[in-house]
DNA sequence: GACATATAGATGCATTTGCATCTACTATCT
DNA sequence: AGATAGTAGATGCAAATGCATCTATATGTC
């Protein structure tokens, strides 16, 4: 029960103006590009990865910080826009295992095409390799 | 147009899981303690740093990154709470001047003694002050 | 096996967001 | 002055979100 220092308040602040700006701005040039939202990105990229095992929907909750009935409703989205499959996880019927499909692993391909250098534009204002990786290990003793 | 190296990658994803875990964990807090949503903190403080001078809204739109109609609505719902009035900007009548209250300024700093603590607890997980600022700045640069 | 408890995910409903206007006023140009 | 374009903020409407609850299945206890 303490309150933060000036600095700690600085990061805090730093940390929240500069995420909303740049996913906002990433959001846009998607949008603009006409493919789907950057959250579905982190669904696509994180079922990509899992390959034909596919993944449980409360792992992608846990991981990407969704929230369960918003996550569940995007993959319904996701569902009827052919991006993704759901098939029931045998060995628990309460489940799911959610897999990508052709199509959705070409749309994230498209969306990587705009995402990818809208990253590199942004972070590679820190251009001292040392200063960026610093910056992350920061990041990441928080969480 | 150039794709972003695995450590730029790196930054951008610790940086959104960090903002938005943090985010996600004092907006519950305040909840529980029964006090508005963390945005509304944004909003109060900057309109209390501007004092009786109050703040334009398109102002707050840019320094705090709203989007208009979300930040009029929002507006809309501080005063309707008593948080804030606003006043017709007699130098350009479309405009409005909007000032905090006794109870918007009270309120701020019930929020602040929730929201205080929380910055405390996680950005002192950084505890080297030097890492600290240096992250900032890195975050800077970038916006 | 019967019963309580826990977990995976879906869903109803109220609130919030995003987008596209729309209104009111201001500034500029001729 | 009159016409034109620009800006501040509001608003209607569709979509997304958050919350609480619900259903179905699993697990653990007796």
């Amino acid at each position: 029960m303490m309150y933060p220092t000036r600095d700690e308040t600085a990061l805090w602040v730093a940390l929240n103006l500069t995420q909303r700006k740049i996913y906002a701005a990433i959001d846009a040039a998607l949008k603009t590009a006409g493919l789907p939202p950057l959250r579905w990105y982190d669904v696509l990229w994180e079922l990509e990865r899992a390959k034909d095992c596919g993944a449980r929907a409360f792992e992608l909750e846990a991981k990407l910080l969704f929230q369960q009935s918003n996550l569940s409703r995007l993959l319904q989205r996701m569902i009827s826009g052919g991006l993704v499959e759901e098939f029931v996880f045998e060995n628990d019927r309460r489940g799911k295992v959610i897999r990508i499909t052709e199509k959705g692993s070409a749309v994230r391909k498209e969306m990587w095409e705009v995402y990818g250098p809208l990253i590199h534009k942004y972070m590679s204002k820190v251009p001292d390799p040392h200063e960026l990786t610093n910056a992350t290990a920061a990041l990441t003793k928080i969480v």
